[in-house]
DNA sequence: TGTACATCAGTGAACGCGCGTTCACTGATGTAC
DNA sequence: TGTACATCAGTGAACGCGCGTTCACTGATGTAC
């Protein structure tokens, strides 16, 4: 942080700033999207409504904010996790590793959670960059699936995505950055394996749907991801 | 439908609710649960505001009818898929056959869908027999695990949810309706799996976050329940 | 160091909106004898 | 078949609420000379 390089009123202003998004976050968390409030901030800030506007454009600029802010923090936590894993670690390890990494992020911020993978929020547009975060969340995932060995289940899907990669050389050479050419498709199968799985146990977890169920969250996750590394024969 | 033996009065009140709860849905369908007004539904059904009061005690009454009707519809479905497949079928084909159901279903209501399995509503509080309608979606796939034999990877969640149905005689009830005592925990445990991934699979589909990707979600799906059947060794 | 000016944070009043819900009431439809 | 009454559908007015946002304005903080 370049924080005293900043005059003092850049200072102040940035810590409002902070305040107001926490405040957001509060709201957020205790009942949705709906009730984040930009009058009720004000009256928690100690400000009056017109001042929040010295802060953000309108409340779906700071909805936009919030939601930049949870991508960045939950692919922090995945980057963290995966440096702290040894350079040739087994990929099975390393699979674990990130899919804990987001649970555990999850868990943390459940409602944060629920609003980057949960339901688009209704007359809300999502900034275009939102898709480049997503892939800063996934990247990490890719090099689990180096040099893999996918079951015919999953063949197919790894045949799409050899053929996506080939189409679109965006994605090619986002794959690029953490596989090697000739995993590129299995990875990104693997990818969309691990997202879709992760999401489905992270979200049920997330909103309580398991609740009253006779298993440990972290149990489920864990069976999947298992799964998922005998599926393409990692080590 | 018993229709006929209604008073003319009684089926012009049943009339007009289901028309309130048409309008309601496409409410829902355009911007989401935060959308659903009494004040707009009543002007649409050309009635006057408190005049819907005669129908629904409230509007949280009425978003608890939706949801009620999105099970049954759901578990509807599920049950008439289940009825197409010939005595002795295949359980790998069952699986597929009934995610497919799942998954047709939400494409065709994706806010309905989100309505009952994704994030709960803020500030409402879901009636108590909602569990019972979950478990009328999820039995049917019990019996695809009928004498399966689990993979290393998921037996811990077995193991788990043998245990549960030891301790909760509700649940053991349940699943004894669909599959011998011996599969038991094995079923609940595949089931658990199939609800997550389906989950997983079909709200990432259906809230549009697939957009963009070079893969087929019913690629996806088919490889996902494709894994599972040889995770759980099914012919 | 002092002065003149520009920038910025914050205010209070106001706008218009749609919301869920209550209330006292009217008129039509059914029911009992 | 006719009459008296009960039930029900629907109305218009009103309540109180909180919302996002705009506007003209004040006072404090910074900047240039």
């Amino acid at each position: 942080m370049a924080a005293a390089s900043l005059s003092p009123r850049a200072r102040y202003r940035e810590q409002t700033r902070a305040e107001i998004k926490e405040i957001a976050l509060r709201q957020l968390a205790e009942g949705g999207t709906a009730a984040v409030a930009l009058t009720r901030i004000a009256k928690e800030v100690g400000l009056s409504g017109p001042a929040l506007y010295r802060y953000f454009d309108s409340r779906d600029a700071l909805l936009t904010d919030l939601i930049r802010d949870a991508y960045t923090d939950l692919a922090a936590a995945v980057a963290a996790a995966a440096g702290t894993l040894p350079a040739g670690c087994a990929r099975r390890t390393r699979l674990h590793t990130l899919a804990t990494a987001v649970r555990t992020w999850a868990v943390a911020h459940p409602h944060r959670y629920l609003l980057i993978e949960g339901a688009p929020v209704p007359g809300y547009t999502a900034p275009p960059d939102t898709l480049d975060s997503a892939r800063a969340v996934l990247g990490p995932f890719l090099a689990c699936f180096e040099g893999a060995w996918p079951a015919s289940a999953v063949r197919p899907l790894a045949d799409q995505m050899t053929a996506w990669a080939r189409r679109d050389s965006a994605v090619a050479e986002w794959a690029g950055e953490h596989v090697g050419v000739d995993s590129q498709g299995t990875a990104l199968a693997g990818a969309v394996l691990v997202w879709t799985q992760l999401h489905g146990a992270v979200s049920l977890e997330v909103s309580g749907q398991f609740q009253g169920m006779g298993h440990d969250a972290g149990t489920l996750l864990t069976s999947q991801m298992d799964s998922l590394a005998d599926t393409f024969a990692l080590d």
